[in-house]
DNA sequence: CCGTCCCGCCAGTAT
DNA sequence: ATACTGGCGGGACGG
């Protein structure tokens, strides 16, 4: 039997609304009207009903009421055709939606929330079926569970926080990440193989143990009580939907493509037969899952793009999901299904407040978040130290400093690539292109010594130690795309990073690699404050998050090389070019240098320490950190990538080019200020790059409300006239992912202001939150610029929008 | 053409 | 036996 056509569901719809009495053959003929009120909360229910119906929907929704009320005997002749239910409008994410809405997202505990199939199924107006697909992902997640035949209890939300962390967990012991990235490489190994070797690889892959067959995870609190069916098979679809959700929680970038998903879940319970049904099977009840998941605003549906071509694929947009906190702190956060961001904002406050202390004044008074902080970066560097890889040891201040300079700013202009597209490439990267360190290999230079990047960030900072000069690196890179090298004019290029070790990480994988970009599809927010939502929607990663997901993740990923390049690429450039790397150096002068013998020593375990109380930058000076705060802190290896910035040709044409002296000279005095020993360091690590490069600081002479009175350092060169104290100075940076250029100013901002003096240097790393300030997420805009006086604004990380 | 996914058959279970 | 569950995949719809 066919699906039946449109038409004559239609017109069977009618007859039976006509006429109860004889139902075709399916399901009993509803009573008909099923307007009882919501038991829960009947107005919002309507709402949300509205709101979630696309517009479309809407008015033809409009439309039938208006022509029901007008008159009955018209919609039979005229209207039949606006009056058909629409495939959407039986969608089964706008079912769900129907659903949830009828109950609370938090019951109160008191009071139990029942569901009756029966009631929901008449009341929705829809098979049961469908109903128990919702209800089975629903399951899944412990937000309902059932009793009985037909009944259910709702639980709401009140269980996700937990039942994701188990999930994580899960998805963590089922190795998913591994699995992923070996369905990944195979894909493109793959190529056009007749794959003898397949399997092989896949016994490899899957290894050891294929513990996870049919297992539901279940809660301590939450029993599972579906009769007996709960002994097996009948929970396909729940645990599948587990698996899914475990995908999201364990992949850095919490996006999963559908055909992953599939074939992970498929692999998992009979590797052998790439059925192309079972495949396709597979994927549907994918959609079904992610339908409900979406409307649970769990995840929602993006595009990966590759070479291949866009895939179909979900992006967690669901609460962020903490690491074990069995042994860990986190007192009273544990409990709220709300992601902790709080906690997270203090610690970047305190980070900058530490790094760049108010002159003269001890303002460390509330440190307890940092050290909090610091300490919870300790708890971590526990685990993390027996991991494989080498480890780095560099205080936790720096590292903070390092990543969290990394994070927001120069990440912001380095690219716009996102640190999705990092985590696919590095997937992507075959482990094998890194032959692990040798105990006898090239001394420093070779060894990975790493920084593991803001996980949003698109650097990739990497701590080397430099024997010849005995000064310590940062080298901010960018995985790059090699092929872009090419594509544009040298001219264009920030300069290499005179670094020989750079060279040594060239790789030999010369793998093609696909460009993944991830767009955000079906955006479809309310007509209404679109930006707004989409702002809310992506609340940056704090920074407390960002450490530790990237503390954990560099421990599970093995070091890989990830310079790639296209195949297309291949041949059509030069190779000498292909991996020329380019990035940012920021010298440690203060390195430990027991350090350097430390290093060459212990190359396995690449540790270097960095244990001085001030880091000093040869150029601009010191950078001031309490002694206090130079715990240390293991980072393990990480990979090292070259780094292509594309300056915008509008922006160079226009600009004057900052000189490295001038930046020197304007930044000597001024390290004590915070403001401005930030924006020094800055600058100058700018400027570390060779004059000649098109980084140019843009004075801008624009009127700032209320910073005439700040006497500013003048941190532009002779060239950069100075006018009443107030510069700023614009960066602008030409992506060459998406062709797009992508801006972002400085400006210096009065050194004394004796009575907040901490405000400029808080205010310098926050998105300041002015009623003006609301940051321009504009889905079209190209750039994105803030300013505002006295104070680095630093735009949200740009997230591309495109509509599908 | 193709990505989505609605529809409902029907097998397996619970009562 | 009857009703409930839910695996499954054909093929319709929408872009």
């Amino acid at each position: 039997l066919k699906t039946p056509l449109k038409q004559a569901a239609t017109s069977q719809l009618v007859l039976t609304e006509r006429q109860p009495d004889c139902p075709p053959l399916t399901t009993p003929p509803k009573p008909k009207e099923t307007p009882p009120a919501d038991p829960w909360t009947p107005t919002s229910n309507l709402k949300m009903l509205i709101s979630a119906a696309s517009p479309e929907i809407r008015s033809r929704e409009q439309r039938r009421q208006l022509s029901d009320s007008s008159s009955e005997e018209h919609l039979l002749g005229d209207e039949y055709e606006k009056s058909q239910p629409s495939r959407k409008e039986k969608s089964l994410g706008l079912l769900c939606h129907k659903f949830l809405a009828r109950y609370p997202d938090y019951p109160s505990p008191s009071q139990k929330s029942y569901i009756c199939l029966d009631e929901v199924t008449e009341e929705l107006h829809v098979e049961r079926r469908r109903i128990y697909d919702i209800v089975n992902v629903l399951e899944s997640l412990h937000m309902v569970s059932r009793l009985a035949r037909n009944r259910y209890v709702w639980h709401g939300r009140h269980n996700l926080p937990q039942t994701l962390q188990a999930l994580k967990k899960v998805g963590e012991e089922n190795k998913y990440i591994q699995q992923i990235q070996m369905i990944k490489k195979r894909e493109y190994e793959h190529e056009f193989d007749a794959d003898g070797k397949r399997n092989e690889e896949m016994a490899s892959s899957f290894g050891s143990s294929e513990q996870s067959e049919m297992s539901f995870v279940e809660l301590p609190g939450v029993e599972f009580r579906a009769a007996s069916v709960n002994g097996r098979k009948y929970k396909s679809l729940r645990v599948m939907s587990q698996k899914f959700v475990m995908l999201f929680l364990v992949s850095t970038p919490q996006i999963v493509s559908l055909e992953v998903a599939a074939k992970i879940l498929i692999g998992e319970d009979q590797l052998e037969d790439l059925d192309k049904s079972k495949f396709k099977t597979k994927i549907r009840r994918l959609y079904d899952i992610a339908n409900v998941l979406s409307s649970l605003k769990l995840i929602k549906k993006v595009h990966v793009t590759e070479e291949r071509g866009r895939k179909p694929a979900f992006k967690w947009t669901g609460p962020e999901v903490l690491p074990n906190t069995q042994d860990t702190k986190l007192e009273a956060t544990s409990t709220t299904c709300a992601p902790p961001i709080s906690e997270s904002i203090p610690s970047k406050e305190q980070c900058s407040k530490a790094l760049f202390p108010s002159k003269g004044k001890q303002n460390f008074t509330r440190h307890s978040s940092l050290i909090k902080l610091v300490k919870s970066i300790e708890n971590d560097r526990r685990k993390i130290q027996s991991a494989p890889t080498s480890p780095v040891k560099i205080s936790s201040s720096m590292y903070l400093f390092l990543t969290f300079l990394l994070e927001t700013s120069f990440s912001l202009f380095l690219s716009q690539m996102t640190a999705e597209e990092m985590q696919m490439k590095r997937a992507l990267s075959s482990p094998e292109a890194v032959p692990k360190p040798e105990p006898s290999q090239q001394p420093a230079l070779s060894q990975p010594l790493g920084v593991c990047p803001a996980s949003h960030s698109s650097v990739s900072p990497v701590i080397l130690p430099h024997p010849q000069s005995g000064v310590s690196y940062a080298i901010c890179l960018h995985p790059s795309q090699a092929h872009t090298v090419t594509t544009y004019s040298p001219g264009f290029m920030l300069q290499a990073v005179p670094c020989a070790n750079i060279t040594g990480m060239k790789s030999n994988n010369s793998k093609v690699l696909n460009k993944i970009s991830t767009e955000e599809g079906d955006t479809q927010r309310g007509p209404d404050e679109p930006t707004k939502s989409l702002a809310a929607e992506e609340r940056p990663e704090t920074k407390s998050e960002t450490l530790s997901r990237c503390l954990k993740r560099s421990q599970a990923l093995p070091e890989n090389n990830l310079i790639k390049r296209r195949k297309s690429d291949e041949e059509s450039l030069d190779t000498s070019l292909t991996f020329f790397p380019s990035g940012y150096l920021i010298p440690l002068t203060h390195c430990t240098h027991g350090n350097k013998a430390e290093c060459s020593n212990k190359e396995k375990a690449g540790v270097c320490s960095l244990q001085h109380t001030a880091y000093s930058s040869p150029i601009t000076g010191v950078i001031p950190m309490p002694a206090s705060e130079l715990k240390t802190v293991n980072i393990p290896a990480f990979h090292i990538t070259p780094l292509n910035i594309m300056l915008s040709p509008n922006s160079i044409a226009a600009a004057p080019v900052l000189s490295n002296s001038c930046l020197n000279s304007s930044s000597t005095g001024s390290a004590s200020n915070p403001s401005s020993s930030a924006l020094n360091f800055m600058l100058q690590h700018i400027g570390l790059i060779p004059a000649g490069v098109q980084v140019t600081a843009n004075p801008v002479l624009q009127h700032m409300p209320g910073s005439s009175q700040s006497e500013n350092t003048n941190h532009s060169s002779g060239s950069t006239n100075m006018q009443e104290g107030k510069v700023k100075i614009e960066f602008t940076f030409y992506s060459p992912i998406n062709e797009s250029t992508f801006l972002f100013s400085l400006q210096p901002s009065a050194p004394k202001e004796p009575q907040e003096p901490q405000a400029v240097t808080e205010n310098f790393f926050r998105t300041p939150g002015g009623p003006n300030t609301e940051p321009s997420l504009s889905a079209n805009s190209d750039s994105t610029q803030r300013t505002s006086q006295g104070t680095l604004y630093i735009p949200q990380r740009k997230l591309e929008v495109s509509e599908d």
